[in-house]
DNA sequence: ACTCTCCAGACAATCGTTTGTCTAGTGCAT
DNA sequence: ATGCACTAGACAAACGATTGTCTGGAGAGT
């Protein structure tokens, strides 16, 4: 029964002087309708709505999408919009890009889901692209270089017409805009949104420094963290600039991918037994900072009493650890929505885009910071 | 030299009057080619390909797909494999989609993007669904009515085969399989995965009750978390049977929609000022436990000595917090797996898909909780 | 009555695939 | 030579939209 109505509505409104006839058999595609708002097999598409109107589904098509320059009466017009609206009419987007070669979507390739550090970023990403009509597909590849190479392809396929990467380490260009967060390499076609590292080590070792440490740790990032080279060098730059002092024994390295305090606990750890004299630790992030603060711990040091912590970042979470972190913060969901305006401008044909665009740290002094005590000294 | 080989080849395929031209012709496009990979202007179409190998579009396909029960002999089937390697063909899966009426695509609705609690669940649902084939859409709508209503029709829209929503409340069936995370609204067409609440309260009131305290606070969590409700009825009617008493005054109520612990400080400061005794507190969740206990520090009560406290869902920052949250585990990442798995089932036809799904809690007992002591008694 | 001009909308091509059907040619047995 | 069965591949029709071009008819002007 079912399945006929629609060829009846269909041969009355070819049938064309019989317009009028038509506006009754709508009456029972209503009910029919009712059925469909609440298990519809197919959502109904314009080639439906066009036979159901007795028009064209082209007509059908420029009133919808309001195309100036055409001439349709008015009436037709109102006719087709309730149609669309009474069969919930919803333009297939798949069609629409495979026809207009747009397809609204970029890809975001990053290495976990559940971290604070990308997620923040993904947040000003998702802020941004939501808000301009975009949607993205996210892949996350955990650092596997097999992967680092196939979803840029993927999302490609899948018509992504740019593509974020956080923190993940590109090997060459792409067919399509590329932004790069926390990315360092220079590739054609890729911009990086990047954070001032230099500026990042000033704040922290003068801070430092002003507060008399003299002896400090440093923990360096994993090799496969794309901030962590920069990172880095920066350093070592402004540490001999300050005359600080940069220990080999004093050097930590971190080497596991996790995204939990885990990360810093064991490093210190080791870093103890070496029973070497040191009063403030410079961590990678606020996340190895909350594991390395449970190792200075659970050794009978007090931060920031002991040992001072500075962190980076400054995620969430850094406000409201105990003691609360002193680190530098990275604008990190600023960078994320920087990130997309820049490829969508880029997408939008924007040819004089920036290679490099970077972002000023802050440093957010907390509890996990304190002069040099008579206790450590 | 290399390149001009296929033409060769093409020459001797075709067959045709100016198949020889059309071979030299492909050699220059090779050249072409070769400028294609650094800086492509359109990626190569199933025509493309053919028209280069002196081949229809359709036989293409049916050789990249292997589709089998077709006659094409094994030399035709390697060159046109060369052919799309050299050319690095990526099909369009739009068109795909289109013609196929499958996207292996799915859409996540989740209230935010950089929370604990979301992201679990999200990497849990990004790892099935990555691992089975699909990408997905992710959509958040801070609550917001108007974009719970809209963004489900726009992913259906991009072909989105079917939904996952996250601690949202949904009000009505879709057109396709809906699995709701922590969603408790009884709706056709929609599976629910939820947290054995009722276990939970149990695990949590029984851990307290062991441990000496009598008089408990109970935090609530926020109208529009889709927990709040069950999770607070689970704990009325196990207090019930414990005999623990409930107190009105020992009550309160998560209001504002933050996911920091921000979010549980000022609620604590006000019960503080009622100036009423309790022993212990069970939060609504862990970031909310962080913040309620940054309260009691700040009001110099020392957490678990002179309050215990119960956090919620083990998000990472459970274990490094200081002290750490004894709490109630949520698989949250097995949850989000266990989404993603049955709406792919459901997606590949699956009729008997269950309606409800519960999953175990677990206790976790870590430095928050500890026996009434002599200090607080 | 004739042409001219619009109007309202149909028609058809296209985007890049997939897939059912059709055919020219070949080889083989009769 | 005829018929038959295959082979190798072409052809065409979708999928659901967009968009440039074309046309039948109504109305206006002369």
């Amino acid at each position: 029964m079912q399945p006929s109505q629609p060829g009846v509505i269909l041969k009355a409104a070819k049938g064309g002087p019989d317009a009028s006839r038509l506006g009754a058999k709508s009456g029972d595609s209503m009910v029919q309708n009712k059925k469909d708002q609440k298990r519809s097999d197919k959502p109904v598409s314009l080639k439906i709505l066009a036979d159901y109107l007795g028009l064209c589904p082209a007509t059908v098509s420029l009133v919808l999408n309001n195309v100036p320059g055409r001439s349709i009466p008015q009436e037709t017009r109102e006719r087709v919009r309730a149609a669309a609206r009474k069969f919930n009419y919803q333009p297939s987007l798949l069609a629409r890009s495979l026809r207009k070669q747009r397809t609204f979507t970029v890809g975001v390739l990053v290495p976990e889901l559940s971290d604070g550090y990308h997620t923040m970023v993904m947040s000003g990403i998702g802020d941004h692209l939501m808000q301009e009509g975009y949607f993205y597909f996210s892949a996350h590849h955990r650092h596997k270089p097999d992967l680092v190479e196939e979803y840029p392809r993927l999302l490609m396929g899948r018509g992504a017409e740019g593509i974020i990467a956080i923190d993940t380490a590109l090997e060459h260009e792409l067919a399509v805009p590329v932004v790069a967060v926390a990315g360092h390499k220079k590739i054609s076609g890729v911009t990086n949104v990047v954070l001032d590292h230099r500026h990042a080590a000033e704040l922290a070792l003068r801070h430092l420094h002003q507060l008399g440490h003299r002896h400090i740790a440093f923990m360096r990032g994993q090799p496969f963290s794309s901030d962590s080279d920069h990172r880095w060098r920066s350093i070592v730059a402004v540490a001999r600039e300050l005359n600080i002092e940069i220990r080999p024994e004093l050097t930590i390295q971190l080497e596991k991918d996790l995204t939990s305090p885990e990360l810093g606990y064991p490093v210190v750890q080791q870093l103890l037994q070496l029973k070497r004299r040191f009063t403030a630790l410079i961590s990678f992030n606020d996340i190895a900072a909350i594991g390395a603060i449970r190792a200075l711990r659970d050794a009978n040091l007090l931060v920031p009493d002991d040992v001072s912590v500075v962190g980076f970042d400054d995620i969430k979470a850094a406000a409201y650890h105990n003691p609360s972190l002193t680190t530098i913060r990275q604008p990190l969901h600023d960078m994320g929505q920087s990130a997309a305006r820049i490829l969508l401008q880029r997408i939008q044909g924007f040819k004089d885009y920036p290679k490099e665009c970077a972002v000023p740290p802050e440093l957010i002094i907390r509890e996990s910071t304190a002069p040099v005590s008579g206790r450590s000294r």
